[in-house]
DNA sequence: AATGAATGAGACTTCATTCAT
DNA sequence: CATGAATGAAGTCTCATTCAT
């Protein structure tokens, strides 16, 4: 049985990559020409305040969902004063803009390394399946952020960009697999792609509130029966996991 | 082919049977002791009201969320002050916790009769399937509503009981199927039934948000395709829809 | 001796004529189809109202600058909560341009009733000086405001054209004064009517600042002494340059 | 036609004398007691630093007025980090009353001259209102902020000490000229200096708000239209109020 | 001397809710 | 029933100032 190829490994944390590390400073104007052994230092300790005050964000809007998190909450979360969330962020939506679009820019290069992968369709579907549950045994909360305030954030361009990128690599790989035989060709790839993913978030989502057991057994067989009904159901034979 | 029993036809509008009228506010130093006609008549004229701003809110929260909705917005919606909403409701929670505990209700009491019916369990799923869709032509912001803010309102006990109480349909259809040997008996009912539920609420939400084309004609053909992968994938045999 | 037309009386208070009362309401579609007598009254309670705050706010203004004041300043002076401040205007800017644009308005109109009189260009310039330092009289923390408060609001337009209209009327009066042969014809009337308008910002701000003393002897001796040296000049015959 | 004494020149820009130099900066620990060559070129660059400083704050405060001013944009106009304002002075409002109280001082000493010199009233005058309008011309943004910001800081006691003292000049200058038989001696010569300084701040004013044309050729008409009207008064022939 | 991250008081504004009319 | 003026808690964000490096 053919494997997804997992270099990083399907369940690989996020945030494990490199950072896009946007400075944090205020006035833009200064000329730093010099960059002494104390800057770099200054720059990496900055850099760990904004990832400290991003985790904090996303446990606390994990917690209370965004609209009812305060920003001194996700201060106090981080432990520092709620003015310095303000070197980092210009805004409370800018955080959650940047969890959006740190992670789900990740989640996305994941999906794409699947699709790019010489797995039959129907292997490229079960990896990415595993690759967003097995999120979520890594970091839940930021899972739960990510599928639980797409909703609120719809007008927001980029990250629904992102997002919807996330979805049509689903779709591309349902159509691709149409071509190749190996599903249905008479289903609609584009709706097929919003059922997958329905299924996934509706579980991620019971997780999150806590109305579906959450183990790592749990996580295995809700692996499973996602692959198995939604394989089973596109693959024109009786496709056997 | 047999139908599922549709005497009240699945797509009726929610909110089309009687009301289990709330007496709909509690004006703490009027003594309602004699029942007179015109009594009956200020009664009828406070119902129309309450569902003036029932249906305002449900227009006002579809559009901006619950949480960035105002009450003044729904109120101006209705066409009334913002203080007579709160002779009606205690608050703006109790007017969400309103729509959702009348019209989950009305949905459960649909989704059992099609579970008492004599259909096998394929077509049980089918007719909720279409019941949840149709719905969605007959009042998409009702929907976009009961869909759209199941999430945020966790701590909300009783409407959480009214929906896991549609859930636990789903899965009882689907474990009842499994007992006829109508659906592969190795899966796990509970968790079918919530890739069920999060497909149904992908393609609502695609929908809501205005990122899947919702004519008469693509609601049919996502009815058709949901039912397709979820019976597909469940069906011990190939079932041909 | 010819005295200036005065129908109104040069030092009648300001805010003596009718308001122009814009609606305090915040929900604009609600539809008001019968006005009954109690609709009229709350009417008039909330210019009342109005009134009360925009006459703290001059206060206030006048006490410690627009800038530092805080809208609860404002509030408190009226005797109200702050939020109320926000039923009335849209922001603290907003409370500050009102009593520029009704006071100006004001005083501009006045301005323009002496220039249209019959009277010499000299007696004109005296009755334009005549109103406003006997508006000080009547009110002199309005016009604290308006006068100190001028060039932090340059960037407005509107009120900016309101007291420019205001320095126009004086140029004008010049320039006809010079047509007629009052005037000395090689001055320039622009830039004059800049002199004339700082030596009366001059002396009310000194009033303002408790630098000049400011009893009823000595409004009546500033008077004098500003028309003097405007139109006599200091010196004691005819100083040619 | 008598000249008035203009040994530095009457348009000389202000601050091209000795500077009282405080101690730039108290910095707690650091012991100076011994002054090498090192100490004194540290000291020069620090006044260096002081002035860059000062003089970005100038520009910063005559482009947006003291106190929309923020000590980030006068760091960052000055091109050094924000902290470093603080080894110079003590706080923000601690520039302003630097600026107010090194540039009046230095616009005082030099009216002093005028008005120690031998002139005769009148062109000790004319002398004063050169010195004001020509320093606009040498710095059109310290003059900004030294006309516009007077109003403002009525509580701080040290500069207005200094501005009353240039008052006190013109008046001293008016007073001497109506005992020399110069001026008109009914005139209240503290009210008519302050309409002097009216005429002038005014002209400012309007330069400084780009309400009046400001060449070189203006500023010339406005000197000589200043003095014309102060001196001589608008009218034609002796008007007699 | 110089930097800029960090602090936190305090500003403006919003809006759910109450209540006199 | 109905209105909308009134309240005030609570939220986001700004910015002068401090201080470790």
């Amino acid at each position: 049985m053919p494997v997804p190829s997992d270099a990083r490994g399907v369940g690989a944390p996020l945030g494990s990559g490199t950072w896009r590390c946007q400075t944090p400073c205020a006035y833009p104007d200064s000329t730093l020409t010099e960059r002494s052994i104390a800057t770099r230092d200054r720059q990496g300790v900055a850099e760990e305040k904004r990832r400290l005050i991003l985790d904090a964000a996303v446990r606390v809007f994990a917690r209370r969902g965004f609209h009812a998190s305060r920003v001194g909450d996700i201060a106090g979360e981080a432990g520092v004063a709620h003015g310095l969330l303000y070197h980092y962020f210009s805004s409370k939506d800018d955080v959650l803009q940047t969890v959006f679009r740190e992670n789900w820019s990740e989640l996305l290069a994941r999906f794409e390394e699947v699709e790019a992968s010489r797995e039959p369709a129907d292997e490229k579907l079960r990896g990415i399946v595993k690759i967003l549950l097995r999120t979520w045994r890594n970091d839940p909360e930021l899972v739960t952020v990510m599928v639980r305030e797409v909703g609120r954030s719809a007008h927001l361009a980029s990250q629904v960009e992102v997002i919807g990128q996330a979805f049509a690599v689903v779709e591309r790989v349902i159509a691709r697999g149409q071509a190749e035989g190996v599903f249905r060709p008479e289903l609609d790839a584009r709706l097929a792609s919003w059922v997958v993913y329905g299924g996934l978030e509706e579980i991620l989502t019971g997780w999150v509130m806590g109305r579906l057991p959450d183990g790592d057994e749990e996580v295995a067989r809700a692996e499973r029966t996602l692959v198995d009904v939604v394989l089973g159901g596109l693959g024109k034979t009786d496709v056997v996991t």
